[in-house]
DNA sequence: AGGTATTCACATGAAACTATTCTCTGAGTTAGG
DNA sequence: TAACTCAGAGAATAGTTTCATGTGAATACCTGT
């Protein structure tokens, strides 16, 4: 027995053409083949690289600006022009790239020494060994020939404020203790003040240059788009004014490609499901406010069961009284932790998650005195009032209440 | 009235602890010669 | 005697707890007018 409705359904939708030609050039880690608008820093980059293609030690370098500037794929680009010239060449030059925000990848000194240690072909453990250990596995394997190595480290913030700058100055000051090999740093950030709250020694030998990706503005937004587009959409799918409102949308806020990116390839997906022939400005609309309730919805359940009966405490304490604060949070937590059988978290602990949940964007928190009356958090929701109830019924899924 | 001191209810920081996952080492055991 | 097994020691890490210290302004308390 076949349902009928669902047949039609997977029929209709097979017949239906797609508005896309290939979604490859609309995600985030795509690369192009030109880099608009950067020819600035991509020659700079370039500048400050090259001396490695005569073997000689190139500087270390910083690269900032804030999130989708085009910092990672810029470097990328280079890089992957400087290993093909090198190559053609038969230099030793290795080049890798680090993204030091990915969880268990490289985001401890372990990590990071373990993750080089491995890209030389020596797998380390996860675990188990002494980190100097590792730190000797890595300098014997690079030291064994004579060669240049180029390391990128993006988002190195993030390695920083959990590892500290130790890794870092071990890092750099490993070139005294090579005698064949030499290693350059490239670090990548989007913080701009990150490098005032580094050791000085640290600071000046990462900085020793330095590249900086200013936001793009609508304009060049616009021209990254109209490419992009030309690659992943079909002829005349894309409606007038789409691609400018886009471009509008995230220039905005920082200029981020990324987000322009992401918006134009929910519009699409949108439009298409619809069974619209055209990309409307309408559909921006409606893909801005989805990509934004998916990003909720997606953190608040992927959020452990603690965060998640905090959270709860704050929506059931949330429809009664508009600002909430810690406290009468913390009492309404131990409760459901009896409800749900759940060892109730100490409130120096809760505090700390209640900072986590501002820092996703769940909540807004700000620390406010009440004079006489003690200094607490002031918690109000930072969600669309609207998705409150579907919102807590994930919850209550979640911690089975 | 104006100025100072208190006080509250947490915030914020640092260190220590716990549980888990994993390696390495060496003692004890087993099996084959 | 070589190979194998297995428990125990030692690491890294995430998530907490414990202990200690900090803090901003509404109130309480003075003080002199």
């Amino acid at each position: 027995m076949v349902e009928s409705g669902l047949l039609n359904f997977f029929e209709s939708f097979a017949k239906k053409e797609s508005l896309f030609l290939s979604k490859k050039a609309l995600q985030s880690s795509y690369i192009p083949e030109t880099i608009h608008h950067r020819d600035e820093q991509v020659k700079k980059i370039a500048n400050v690289l090259a001396p490695a293609l005569r073997h000689d030690k190139p500087s270390n370098l910083f690269i900032y600006g804030k999130t989708g500037t085009g910092k990672t794929s810029t470097t990328k680009y280079v890089i992957k022009n400087m290993q093909y010239a090198a190559k053609g060449k038969n230099i030793p030059l290795e080049i890798f790239y680090l993204n030091c925000k990915l969880k268990r990848t490289a985001d401890t000194e372990y990590r990071l020494m373990a993750q080089l240690a491995s890209f030389f072909g020596k797998a380390v453990p996860p675990t188990g060994l002494p980190t100097d250990e590792v730190y000797k596995i890595f300098f014997d394997v690079v030291d064994k020939k004579r060669q240049t190595v180029i390391l990128v480290l993006d988002e190195i913030d993030q390695l920083v404020n959990k590892a500290g700058d130790g890794v870092l100055y071990n890092l750099t000051r490993i070139n005294d203790d090579l005698s064949n090999s030499q290693i350059s740093l490239i670090g990548i950030s989007n913080d701009l003040l990150f490098v005032d709250n580094l050791d000085p020694r640290v600071k000046s030998s990462l900085s020793e240059e330095e590249v900086v990706f200013a936001p793009y503005n609508a304009l060049q937004l616009q021209s990254i788009l109209k490419e992009r587009v030309e690659l992943s959409f079909k002829k005349g799918v894309i409606g007038e004014g789409v691609i400018e409102k886009c471009a509008a949308y995230s220039a905005r806020d920082h200029g981020d490609a990324r987000r322009a990116l992401e918006l134009l390839r929910v519009s699409g997906e949108i439009a298409e499901r619809n069974g619209n022939q055209k990309v409307k400005i309408e559909h921006i609309d409606e893909a801005e406010d989805s990509i934004e309730k998916d990003r909720v919805f997606e953190t608040i359940k992927t959020q452990p069961k603690q965060h998640q009966a905090a959270l709860y405490s704050i929506l059931s304490l949330q429809s009664k009284q508009n600002l909430i604060f810690t406290g009468e949070i913390y009492d309404f937590y131990k409760q459901i932790c009896g409800k749900i059988n759940l060892r109730p978290l100490t409130q120096r602990r809760i505090s700390d998650i209640l900072a986590e949940l501002d820092v996703f964007g769940i909540i807004n928190t700000k620390v406010i005195s009440k004079g006489r009356y003690g200094r607490t958090r002031e918690i109000s929701l930072s969600i669309n009032k609207s998705t409150i109830p579907h919102i807590k019924k994930i919850l209550e899924e979640g911690l089975d209440l």
